[in-house]
DNA sequence: ATCAAGATTACCT
DNA sequence: GGTAATCTTGATA
């Protein structure tokens, strides 16, 4: 594992790529959150691309609603948002304001803070490594173990609470793309990006 | 006011 | 493989 090198956070400038071109180049990126004055990081290994309203898929579909309201603020805001009665989800929002496109984050390799996480998962610190690959493999397992919720949406991901470290580019040869996962519209799209055999990617 | 669907997960056979 | 859990949202009236 490199070092972390937590100057290095990712500037605005980022998240004003392409959506596309933002959820590829998050893989490998750090996500780090400062809980109760714990520290929370984990590897981005899974994102997806959702488009603004012309994207049958993207929450932006119906276009600027109280929901969505934060995919059509500028990019580098984090959105959070509440499905199935239960789980949050969150993305990263991309573009300029109006656009609302957002790359969802759906797998990460935890780095730092991997007991805390297990408690917010399982409510205890002691996990077994099958456990372990639970922790973080899938979008509202993320935020249930960073402890991301409603209160979170349009938090600036270029502030101290929760943010995103640079980190060297993934060799286009170790990521793969597929049609994204869970959605009954445009499903076809490639709009999907992985690190090939990583095992925090969702099942 | 009412309703159907949802960018999921955990647990069952 | 299948489905219950659970509640907010956006659409329609």
């Amino acid at each position: 594992m490199d070092k972390i090198d937590f100057t290095n956070k990712l500037s605005n400038e980022f998240y004003f790529s392409p959506v596309k071109e933002v959820a590829r180049r998050l893989l490998g990126k750090i996500l780090v959150r400062i809980y109760n004055k714990e520290l929370l990081a984990g590897r981005i290994v899974e994102a997806e691309a959702y488009g603004g309203p012309s994207d049958e898929a993207s929450h932006a579909y119906p276009g600027k609603t109280k929901r969505n309201e934060v995919m059509f603020k500028k990019g580098g805001l984090l959105y959070v948002y509440f499905t199935y009665g239960m789980h949050f989800c969150c993305n990263a929002v991309t573009g300029p304001e109006g656009k609302g496109e957002a790359v969802l984050i759906r797998g990460i390799e935890p780095i730092a803070g991997i007991g805390l996480m297990a408690l917010n998962r399982f409510g205890r610190m002691d996990i077994t490594s099958k456990e372990k690959i639970n922790l973080t493999s899938g979008p509202a397992k993320i935020t249930q173990a960073f402890g991301i919720s409603r209160h979170d949406n349009g938090t600036d991901l270029t502030g101290d609470e929760i943010f995103i470290l640079n980190s060297p580019e993934i060799a286009s040869k170790k990521i793969s793309v597929s049609k994204r996962i869970g959605i009954k519209k445009s499903v076809d799209l490639p709009w999907r990006f992985y690190i090939n055999g990583n095992s925090f990617v969702s099942k």
